[in-house]
DNA sequence: GTCTATACACTGATAGAC
DNA sequence: GTCTATCAGTGTATAGAC
C-alpha cells in the first residue's frame, strides 16, 4: 500500500472511532507509520485528507447497501435485509456520525459527501417502497419518501440507542419495531 | 447567577454545539466570563464539570418529554405530540449526540446519564403503546418495547438526516413516515 | 472564591535537508 | 517522496497571590 493510501485508511479508521474533531494529524501519522512531511506532500492539510477519507467511506457504504437493496427478494424482504444486515453496531455509522461533528457540518465540502450518501440511500428505499405499492405488498396510503426517511432514521437512531446502552440489542429492538409496522398484512 | 451556575450553563451550551471532545475548558471559561481558578475551585476538572452539565440537560429533557407524553389525549395522540413537538432540529439532540463522542462513551460516569435518559424515554413510550393496545387503538401484535425503540430511534435518526442536509424538513419526513405506519386503522 | 502565572504536552502547519 | 526541525497557538491542569 502506498503512503498516500495508508494515510487515507488510517484517517478513515480514526474518523469512525473518534470523529473529525477528535482526530489529530499526529494520530493519523502514527497509525499510518508516516512522518509529517508525507501528509503535507500528498494532502493540503487535515480537511483535505479527511475529505478523501470521507469520500471513500461514502462510496463503500453505497456499494454495500446497493448489494442488499438491489438484491433478490420482494420489496419488503429487501428492506428487511437492509435493516437486519450485519453491522458493527457499537461502532456507529461511519457516515451518519459525522453529522454530529461541528467542523464537518460547518464545512460545505466535508458535509457534501455525507448528505449525498444519506440522500442516495433514501432515494433507493423510496423506489423500493413505490415498487411494493405497485405490487400490492404495501398499502397505497404509504408515502415512499417518508417511509424511506423513517427507515434510514431508525437505523441512524438505532446506533444512538445501542451506543448509549452499550448493547447492540437496542439497535435490533428499533429495527424489530419498524419491521412489525411495515410487515405486509398477509405476513402478520 | 453564581459563577458555578454560569460554568454549568456555558458547558451545557458548548456540549450541545460542539460535543465533549470539541469543547475546551478555555472556551467554557470565556463564555462564562470566569477565570481558570473558578472552574478548578468548583469542579475537579473538565469531566466533572461536563458530568454536572449533562445531568442537568438530561433532567430538563425528561421533564419536557414527560409534559407531552403524560399530557392529554389518546395514546396515539400523545406519541404524535411527542414526535411533532417543537424542536431545534438542526442543533441535534443535546443528549443523543453525546453517544457519538468517543470520550463520553468511554467513560462509565459520563455515559450513565445519557443511557438512563434514553432508557427512561423508551419505558414511557412502551407504557403508552401498551395502554393503546388495551384500549384497542393499537393492534395486539405490536411489541410496546420495540415500538418505543423505533420511536426514539426515528427521532434520533431524524436529527442525523436534518443535519446532513441542513434541512429540518428531513426530520419531519421521518416522523411523518412513522406516524403513517402507527396510525390506527380507523384514522387512515 | 476568584484571579493571574506557570507548566507541559499536543495541534496543525511550514521549512528545508536528504 | 519522506524525514526532522521548528513554530505559534491551544488544551488541561497546578500554584499561589489576593
Amino acid at each position: 500500500m502506498t503512503t498516500s493510501e495508508r494515510l487515507i485508511e488510517s484517517t478513515r479508521e480514526l474518523l469512525w472511532e473518534r470523529g473529525y474533531v477528535g482526530t489529530s494529524p499526529k494520530a493519523i501519522l502514527e497509525r499510518a507509520g508516516a512522518g509529517q512531511g508525507s501528509m503535507y506532500h500528498h494532502f493540503k492539510g487535515k480537511p483535505d485528507l479527511a475529505l478523501a477519507a470521507i469520500r471513500r467511506t461514502a462510496e463503500e457504504l453505497r456499494a454495500g447497501a446497493a448489494g442488499v437493496l438491489h438484491g433478490p427478494g420482494t420489496p419488503y424482504e429487501r428492506i428487511e435485509a437492509y435493516l437486519t444486515r450485519e453491522r458493527e453496531v457499537l461502532r456507529g455509522c461511519p457516515i451518519g456520525r459525522l453529522t454530529m461533528d461541528p467542523d464537518v457540518v460547518a464545512s460545505e465540502e466535508l458535509r457534501e459527501p455525507v448528505d449525498e450518501t444519506l440522500d442516495w440511500l433514501r432515494e433507493q428505499l423510496a423506489g423500493i417502497v413505490e415498487e411494493g405499492k405497485e405490487q400490492g405488498q404495501f398499502g397505497p396510503e404509504l408515502d415512499g419518501e417518508a417511509i424511506a426517511a423513517t427507515v434510514v432514521a431508525t437505523v441512524q437512531g438505532g446506533y444512538v440507542l445501542a451506543r448509549a446502552s452499550g448493547s447492540p440489542a437496542d439497535f435490533d429492538a428499533g429495527v424489530r419495531g419498524l419491521l412489525g409496522l411495515l410487515a405486509p398484512r398477509s405476513a402478520v
